[in-house]
DNA sequence: GATGAATGAGTTTTCATTCAT
DNA sequence: CATGAATGAAAACTCATTCAT
């Protein structure tokens, strides 16, 4: 399926002057990528939006994908930055309270750059890091596993981790249907009250 | 985003040996698709691959992307198939019975040629107007969404399509990401078990 | 070092069209090689010299360095014509009529295009095909040895194919060089008879 | 045929320090042609391995080619340098022995870095208007052609000068093909054996 | 209809060279 | 002097698509 060339940045910008250049490389490739999408992000379209000679691009960054691969690290950061920053006060949550304090987490992450996160989750796949872009969560799992774990007597969870990884990967898949199919949702009372039923009915439980 | 062309078969093969051909021309692509990603699935070498010139190719497909629609039609259209022959039975069953039902109808969906369904999910871009065609549920949410009215008294379901649409998209997620990440999973019965209750306890509910 | 890449045809022409075709881009490429050397002989010059599009050159060979070699493959089956002509009548010639013969005949294959010989010479070892430069002799080379053979008790040679060897490698060297250096000598009379002193001398031999 | 710029050093390093520095260069270059050849030797390339920065390159080099020629200057003057030594002999020697002297000299001289020799014979293509610098022969020729000369009434040998060329030119074809072709032969006593027969046969000659 | 030769705009990428610091 | 970031012309090569046969 071929794909899979280095990726990483080619030469550390040392000065001030060439972070500056990729700061600007990696901001023309975000405006490329959501306005052209993958196939249209052209490294001299990005060098040309970016004002700035093709060559200075390869400077940086090998190929093309390392420039999407930039991006995208760079949202993922955003993103877990938001995350963790909620996240923080979970510790001594009651069940309800971690649970709107997860939602909310989840909610608000995904409305950090709702266009750039979407066009991302479309386009990103292609270049083989689908793995990366699920690994995003891998960062603050933990928290909500400790969270579990710390409550387990109270919950019938049998395996903390396994609950973890279903419950973000299955709140994670609805935002991100929401994000291509309903846009508007995102901003819905609604959505984020079905998210919470969603996660406390399955932590509270009903064994089948 | 570019991207937006006729996607819809030039012309309806009316003869048999029309039809042979564009099904020989869909195989192909799906070969390719497998092999070499979607980058690499170009019309030259569907072409080849079927044995097919590539003017017949374009007899028939307006373009590229024509190609790899077919092969996301035919894919759900077996999707289809496997899920709505198990959700036919779905009528008067118990909660129990139709959770059980449904998971193992989405479970089995995915099981149909998963090799090709990831590639679909990661490789393909949402191609121009299809989204439609990325729904690939719309075609059997009604079932659910049909059962969950008939239930409605039993159960504290405001708004079954939307229950429906949360429920398909999580469970989908779940999915989507086992593929990917935990191929393994696929088999295992402890997968079916926690899907069961996620969907049983957000039906039975707890309102938060 | 690298360099290595495939160089064979990448596709039979077949039909008459294609021939008259990729005889154009060899001539093109041959032109080109003459007018600009082998840095300045870009495929693209050569499809516009050609009067053909880029994209036809590439239907016939998978990248530039096949173009070059087809050009010398070319020029040395010209050579090879022009030398087992002349050596046809090699068989029962004296040691006199053998010898001027044979600079005769490698005279007149460097008179065939001396200057694309000279491109080639200086050229053509960068892609890495000097061994099969050199291998243009060792189609005739059989004819010459076994006429030492034949003549074995007349001559103090131990080992024909080694003399043989010799020989043409001293001959050829003085011409690539006079190609090189001296292009006018090719004509002179004089260097026809110093060869042929070289020859008979190193043959009639005289132990050292 | 394109090619033609100045070749000579920019500027003559005369402080130590300089000095040091061109010759860093020169020896990166050395290295550099040797593990990835002509077309290899970029000089981003040879400043990194001569751990200077790319812009001292040009301040002791006008272009790339400078830096490749400075390089065969370098490997010449050693030539040079081996063969004067061995040539020196040569004033009252015998045929025999002045003929061995020869052979002997440019053998050595091919053997001071036979690889390197090749690289510069074969990957360096024909730079400007270097032809004088290919002709390495051109510094030692009047040696030979001064004994010549002197023993002119014992052999016959027309022109001093054209004998010399032409057997320069041959033993030097022949040990081009020998470093190419069999570069084991380099250390065998039978090619030297060969081109002692050679020279002492078309010196003492024998009209055709 | 079927064929496949031909097209050429458009990509990625390299690398000699400059010049502000 | 030394540095190395920045440049951008130019090269190789691809591939969707057309159209004469």
């Amino acid at each position: 399926m071929a794909r899979q060339r280095p990726v990483s940045p080619r030469k550390e910008p040392s000065q001030r002057r060439s972070r500056e250049l990729v700061d600007l490389i990696v901001k023309a490739t975000t405006r490329v990528l959501l306005k052209h999408g993958y196939e249209g992000c052209t490294t001299n379209r990005v060098a040309e939006v970016a004002g700035v000679s093709i060559g200075s691009v390869y400077q940086y960054f090998p190929n093309k994908d390392a420039l999407v691969v930039r991006v995208m690290e760079r949202h993922q950061e955003k993103l877990l930055g938001v995350m963790t920053e909620h996240l923080a006060s979970l510790k001594d949550a009651s069940l309800e309270e971690a649970v709107k304090t997860l939602v909310h987490a989840m909610l608000d992450a995904h409305r950090i750059e709702p266009k750039l996160h979407r066009v991302l989750r479309e386009q990103v796949p292609r270049i083989g890091a689908l793995k990366a872009l699920h690994e995003q969560h891998s960062a603050y799992e933990p928290l909500v596993t400790a969270w579990l774990d710390a409550h387990r007597e109270a919950l019938p969870v049998a395996d903390p981790a396994v609950a973890t990884w279903v419950l973000i990967a299955a709140v994670d898949g609805v935002l991100g249907r929401v994000l291509v199919d309903r846009p508007g949702w995102l901003e819905q009372q609604q959505l984020a009250r079905e998210l919470e039923r969603l996660i406390v009915a399955y932590l509270r439980g009903a064994r089948t």
